[in-house]
RNA sequence: GGCCACGUGGCGGAGUGGUUACGCAACGGUCUGCAAAACCGUGUACCCCGGUUCAAUUCCGGGCGUGGCCUCCA
């Protein structure tokens, strides 16, 4: 039994899906106009996580992932314009690294990836019938979503429509009818991407993808909704907007849940802030596999200060814990600790410290610890290598090439055999000094990043 | 200013009305030419002030601090 911290009624309640074989989840992905930072992985690793669990507990085959690609949005026509690359290039070329980042984090392929660019027609018909039941009106070639037509916008993100006309601190289009009321759909001149429509050329608001996407995938309610914190007003409280109205008072989605921040030196990491660190420079320096860990040694609702330190802390266990499994195949069961700890609204820090204790037993020589050790680390993502390709892992840039490490480390060990060990401890010293660990074993010498 | 979270040992980080979280780091020991790993052992904690209670880090109130949102944001 899965317990899930629904945003919506900030309280823990317990996750019965609407269809047991068809469990559905919908998260808010990236738009893509730049690279993705850690912050924007945070999302994707948390709820990779519960799409695993998931699994584990409906079957494979009966939950149903959808991560939208925003793919139009003003910020990528700017980009495209700054780069002198057209649109179509831009969005490719950041959505394949966008993959490629998730991927390396290791995250699975959600079931659906749409795209706005392929949802315009859905848009469009979602559009209409908010004109047609007098939730939205057309202006001056937009159109927008009348917020007074709904008496109960706000009560998501928990404010009141009074406050949000007082804090109104945007210039209010002269064609709105109140300053609330959000774009759907905007005009859009001979540069900039549109499509016709029954209101012209245009293109899609912020938040009517999501609702046009969510319905056509996963249908008009669905299970579990996801994203982060940051996006609760407006966005969640719109797309909720558009959705209950748009189908005639049906819940949009049954759970919300929405991952805390990432923070940088104790401030939020974002683009606006200018603290962002890139997941492909961050893979540079560590397995993905670390990023992953560190990600979710943290419980997903918490704050979170991206460090060096946590890096390192997590390789140091993933070191240990690649040990500890070894060359065990998974155990077909889960730990139950283990599971408890998932089911209880994603509570990863606890889940990790069954998977320690799994890992002092197996060290101990348990081939039992070290298989349900293996099988859980899978579960989450985790220790799905083999030993020898975890510890082959190098980062991008060394000090030394790897010729040059091998041609010290054959030095040192002639050295050794010589008991010349006032040698061998310099060499010793002069690659820990590049950054190279020795390890001396019964295999013979190995090294590995410090 | 309004609304909402959070505040645990050197660091990270769960949890609980009364009993060791866990991990990293540190220290001592075994082992090792050295180092690492592994194993054994050690230490330090619940922001402040009230209240409820036999008992509060845990519940309630106030304060202080940090963070998020208030139409760019994961």
């Amino acid at each position: 039994m899965i317990e899930i911290y629904n945003t919506e009624s900030r309280r823990k309640e317990v996750f019965a899906p609407i269809d047991a074989k068809r469990v559905r989840m919908y998260v808010c992905g990236p738009t893509v106009y730049a690279l993705a930072h850690i912050g924007n992985a945070r999302p994707v690793i948390v709820f990779d996580a519960l799409f695993r669990l998931l699994r584990h507990h409906y079957g494979r085959d009966h939950v149903f992932y959808a991560r939208n690609v925003t793919d139009v949005e003003d910020k990528i026509n700017a980009r495209a314009k700054e780069r002198g690359i057209t649109i179509r290039e831009l969005t490719e070329e950041t959505l394949r690294i966008y993959r490629e980042d998730m991927l390396a984090l290791g995250n699975l392929a959600p079931s659906f990836e749409p795209r706005v660019t392929e949802t315009i027609p859905e848009i469009i018909a979602m559009i209409a019938a908010l004109i047609a039941n007098g939730h939205a009106y057309e202006a001056e070639g937009h159109v927008l979503f009348s917020v007074p037509s709904m008496p109960s916008y706000g009560s998501f993100s928990g404010r009141s429509t009074d406050e949000l006309l007082a804090g109104a601190r945007v210039d209010v289009a002269p064609y709105k009818r109140s300053p609330m009321d959000f774009v759907l759909w905007k005009p859009s001149d001979a540069a900039t991407p549109g499509w016709d429509s029954p209101w012209g050329r245009g293109r899609p608001g912020w938040h009517i993808e999501c609702s046009a996407m969510a319905e056509k995938l996963l249908g008009d309610t669905f299970d579990i909704h996801g994203g982060g914190r940051d996006l609760m007003f407006p966005h969640h409280e719109n797309e909720i907007a558009q959705s209950v109205c748009a189908h005639g008072g049906a819940k949009l989605s049954n759970y919300w849940m929405h991952n805390g921040m990432l923070q940088m030196g104790g401030e939020k990491m974002a683009k606006s802030v200018g603290n962002v660190v890139a997941v492909r420079d961050l893979l540079a320096e560590w397995p993905g596999e670390v990023i992953r860990l560190q990600m979710l040694m943290t419980h997903y609702r918490h704050p979170l200060d991206w460090t060096e330190e946590g890096s390192r802390t997590a390789r140091t266990i993933l070191d240990r814990w690649y040990r500890a499994a070894g060359h065990a195949a998974p155990a077909n069961d889960m730990p139950a600790a283990f599971i408890a700890a998932l089911d209880d609204d994603l509570n990863t820090p606890e889940a990790f410290a069954v998977m320690h204790e799994l890992a002092a037993e197996a060290l101990k020589g348990s081939t039992a610890a070290a298989s349900s050790l293996k099988a859980a680390g899978n579960l989450l993502g985790l220790l799905e290598k083999t030993p020898e390709e975890w510890a082959s892992w190098r980062p991008a840039k060394m000090a030394l090439s790897e010729a040059d490490i091998i041609a010290r480390i054959d030095a040192r060990n002639a050295a050794r055999k010589a008991r010349n060990f006032a040698e061998a401890d310099r060499l010793r010293k002069e690659l820990l000094d590049a950054g190279i660990v020795l390890e001396d074993g019964p295999a013979g010498t190995t090294w590995k990043p410090a």
